[in-house]
Formats: C-alpha cells, structure tokens, sequence
DNA sequence: TTGTAAGCGTTATCAC
DNA sequence: GTGATAACGCTTACAA
C-alpha cells in the first residue's frame, strides 16, 4: 500500500532513460528523436503519469482558467450565458471558473481580486458596478454594462430593440403604447430599449408613456399602474413593451386577471427571447437576443486581445419573435 | 512605464526589512512579532503585493477548486443545482470549476481527468455512465446516479416521490393513473419513481400502466399514447404521474390541444418542482426536489472525508405542491 | 538532437 | 520569534 508520492517528470525521465528536459518536450508535443519518443510514451503509461498544471501555470505565468462572474443562474438569460461561454471556452482549451455574486459589490471586488491571484487568463463578467477596481494586466470583458474606457462591452442592440418591438405594435394596429421596466435606477444600456422605442413611438406619431420603477419596489406597482388605466374594462394602452420577458409574463398573468385578453385586447412584446420551459416556443412574443453570439463574442475578445485594440461597446444584433402574446 | 515584473514575497520582505518566511507568516496569519507585522502590512499595502495562488497550490498539492460535472445549464434542474453548488462552495473558500458535457462520456473522463492534473480538491458530477475511470485521490460526489462503491450518491428519495404522487392521485379521486417517462435506457435511480408508484397504486389496488419511451424516441410517442387511450372525448386514465416537470408540462399541453381539462378531466403531477418564468409558483403540481439541501449535502460530503465513511447513497426527502394539474 | 541547471513564488524545516 | 535554505514539478535557455 505503497502511498507513493506524486508522479513527476523526473520518474518518467528515469523509467525511460532519458533527460527531463525530452520528456518535456514530448509531453507538449515538441519534436524528439523517434526513438525517444515511443520510450518516453510507454513510461508515461507504464507510469501513469499526467502533468501537474499547477507547476505548468507557475512557470508559464498563465494557468488556462477564465473567470466568468454573473449574478446567478437562476434568470435563464444568465445560465443560457454560463452554459455556450462554459463550452466555447472550453473548445479553446479553457476552463471555467464559475462566480456568482448576486450582483453583490464586495463579491465582485473579491472575484476580481481572486482573478490577479489565480493567474487567470481572462474575466468575463456582468455586473452593474462601474466603480470596481479591475485588475490590471488581466484581459476583462464586460456583458451589458460600460465598465470604462479600454474594457469592451458586448452587449445587444438594445436601441434597435427597442424600435423593432415599438414598429412591430404600430404595424399590429396599436394605437396607445407603454413601455414598462423594473430594476435597477442606474442608468446603463438596458436604458437604450426604451430609447428605441420612444424613438420608433415618435417617429410613428404614435402616442406612448414610460413607466419605470426601480428594483426595492415590488411587482404590485404595476398592477396599480395598470388598474389606474382601466376604463370601462378596457385599458388605455393597447400596446406594451416591456423590458425583459420576465415583466412581460407577469404582466400578461396580471391583465388576464383583469379580464383582459392578449393578444386581442392588449398586445405584449418582451425582451430577452426566453423559451417555455421544455419547448422550442417563446414564452411571449419577444425581442430576441443572440446569447450564443454574444457568448462566442466575449471568448473571441478574451483569447485576442489583438481585436479588442478598437473596440468599445459591440451591439449584436436582436430579431423579434411571435410567442403568442401579439396578433399574427 | 515599467512593465514591472510580478510582485513577489521577497519583493516585499527587502521593501519591509524582514525575512521572507516572515513575510509568509502574516500573510498566513500565523502570529509574528508586532513591529513586523505592522511593517510587512505596511510594505504589502505599498506595494499592491498578493499572494499567488499557482505557487501556493504546487506546494500544498491542492488549489481549492472543485470540479462540477454536469450535462448542461438549459435543464433548470441543473442550472439550480450549479448555482447553490457555487454559492456552497464559495462559503467554504472553495471555487468552482464548471465543465458542461451534455452527458458525453468522452468529455465526462477528459475533465475527470482533468482534476487530477489540476490537484482539484474534489469533483462533483451528474453522469449516467457508471464505467468512467474515476482518479485515485480525489474525492468524488455523484448526483442521482450510483457510480460504484466508495462514491456517494446524493439523489432525491424518487421512491418516496413516486408513492406521494401516486397517494395524492388516488386521494383526489383518480381511479386509473399512468407513470409516463422518456429518457436513457440505462437502469438508474430515477426508476425508482415508477417504482413507488407501483408500491403505492398496488397497496391502494388502484388500476395503472407504465409508459417508458427512451431518448431517441421522440415525444410524438406519447401524443400517440394519449390518443389510443381517447375514447368518446374521454381518455382511459384520469391520474398522470410524468417523470419530469417538463414531460408534465407537454402532456399539459398535448390534452388541452384534444380539449381535455386539465385537471378537471385529467389530473397531472410531475416530478422537479420548477418554478414558473419569473414566479413562485409551481409550473405545475409535482413533486419537489429539494435541490438546495442535496447541493449542500455534496458540499458537505466533499469538504469533510470522515462523513463520507459509511455513507453510500443518499435520499433527501421531496414533498408534494399544488401547481394547478391537481384538484384542491 | 539531448542533457543540465536555473528559476517560477510559496511553504516548511531548521539552526540562531 | 526570526531568517537562510531546500523543496514542490515544470519550462527553457544553454551547453554538450
């Protein structure tokens, strides 16, 4: 029961009769002499040898961990982001470090930290804190949030969004819209739907309102918003955009207590491109965000720095899609 | 514009006038003299000094990330079990390696292999295949699949499930139930939810069948079922038992499109206990794993070798809640 | 081509 | 308590 000790190179040089620096070199695949070559690979497997990565990272100064920091995976948006950034870093022999903070300011602080610490090759993150300190000397990408000159944003084309879901409601025939958001009162991109749409809405001559209420608050705010509208049992609005797919699911449930049909009496377009659970079917008629494109965005900027040299805030562009909660 | 090499325990031991390994001592919080300490605090504030982790992992022999295992993040199930396996984890300093495979054996033994190059310091997985070769030395979890002996499984009690779903059929006036499955072949312990509810139809001497359809087989399989059993607008069972919440949820479906009720006409329990899109309810009755207790029971059991001794597979208790496919 | 030796940054073992 | 020194396993000049 021999608790033998790890397995170095220096055991396999040994077993094969040849110097560390050969094995070394067949190990990550630098040309040898034929014959050394066979006789190293058999004592690798007679040996059962695998390479330390920890000793690689520490002489390499790079260990091939990506650390992607989200608030959670509990809003599909953010897992659909964990799962294609988990496999495409993985197709470019990277690892992922998962980090999940709540959108906690301290535990983004600290993941940050913990980047410079581990060495790690890249930061993937989402956070609403444009006051982190970023490490230096670590490549970071941030995902809907301008962090700051020199950390490129991927993001969708919120603005364009925006206007799709207001010009889709016009062309259905609304004559009255609304767009409606929950969350946080710090202004960051999301804020574009909305400019989008006032812009469509205006270009159109179509008459609309914006209602925003900030994360504290709870959901019955827009109930009462919606009560407040109620005449007659119809509504003032014919038309609303809400800002993610979550809201707009809430606010079909809270209508349809009212009496209210969808799509025939009130129109809904969401944000997201969200699916039913267990099905390819949009949950609502929606803004369709390109997640697996912008996860393949992020690796790109991370594992090249040479294509982050220009850029700023990259838009990937959004589609609508039917989900039932709009005419045909 | 010193592109300044990294900053070492030494660098900070010649800024602080002291000894390395004095150094290493209060960064350690081991107790050192109090002018020391002051002066290498001092020193490692000045000079933005943190410690690295590569180094410190190849001398211990162990970095503290964990490797989780599972097939994707899309299935809420998994997503929910990654993200309070993260959350556990980071309570206990200990990070999370994701690695997705979606249940490719090959990838499921290159990132088991991968623990062991990386010194992981544990390893837990959801994995069907019960012969990949698991690394000497590391501690390893298995979630609802029994891999072998020495590795626990930590599941939810599927017989107990399947009993309950089946009583509270029955309690609610079924008199004929059917058990519907699709999935893998293989032989696992989510069979024990058919088989509970076997036990519990058979002690109540209530009529009921079984429907299995594997993976390949596509969904249509059950559309086919349902309509071979439809009989003068009124279908053979009265009580659905459905593997998963997601088979629930197209099952729902399916009867509404051949205008039966659910649940006046037909009641329906699945089995997960999700939540709707951005709600607290149920997405329809079923019975609930307590995901969060079985992701710290892996933590748990992967932190601490000695409750690991004679533990093999593990039950957590699951419960029944009303998610609108069950009479009241 | 192959062998040798000097680190990478940290921790731990000693004498002092 | 403090301070040199030797590992940990690997990479990479450089010498043979």
């Amino acid at each position: 029961m021999a608790d033998s000790k790890r397995i170095t190179m220096k055991d396999v040089a040994r077993e094969a009769g040849v110097a560390l620096g050969t094995v070394s070199n067949v190990v990550n695949g630098i040309s040898v002499g034929e014959r050394y070559q066979r006789r190293v690979e058999e004592a690798i497997e007679k040996l059962g040898y695998h390479v330390n990565r920890q000793a690689q990272a520490l002489r390499s100064n790079q260990n091939g961990l990506i650390e992607v920091i989200l608030p959670d995976l509990h809003n599909p948006f953010f897992s659909m982001l964990a799962d294609t950034l988990c496999r495409e870093l993985a197709l470019h022999s990277r690892q992922t470090l998962l980090c999940l903070t709540k959108g906690d300011f301290e535990q983004e602080q600290a993941y940050m930290l913990l980047a410079e610490q581990q060495m790690a090759g890249g930061i993937i993150c989402l956070t609403e804190h444009t006051d982190l300190h970023i490490p230096k000397g670590i490549p970071v990408i941030s995902i809907d949030h301008v962090l700051g000159p020199g950390i490129p944003c991927v993001t969708s084309d919120h603005h364009s969004g925006g206007c799709i879901a207001a010009q889709k409601l016009i062309e259905n025939g609304c004559k009255s819209l609304a767009y409606l958001r929950a969350g946080s009162p710090m202004p960051n991109e999301t804020d574009k739907r909305r400019d989008g749409f006032v812009c469509a809405c205006t270009d159109a001559g179509v008459s609309f309102e914006t209602v925003c209420i900030h994360e504290g608050a709870s959901y019955p705010v827009f109930e009462d918003f919606l009560h407040e509208h109620l005449h007659d049992g119809r509504l003032s609005y014919d038309g609303l955009f809400c800002a993610t797919d979550l809201l707009a699911q809430q606010i079909r449930h809270t209508l349809n207590q009212m009496k209210l049909s969808v799509p025939r009496d009130v129109q809904i377009i969401g944000y997201g491109g969200l699916k039913c659970l267990g099905g390819d079917d949009f949950c609502c008629s929606t803004i369709v965000q390109p997640v697996d494109e912008m996860a393949q965005l992020c690796v790109d900027l991370i594992l090249h720095p040479s294509r982050r040299k220009y850029s700023c805030s990259l838009q990937c562009p959004v589609y609508y899609a039917f989900g039932g909660t709009t005419c045909r």
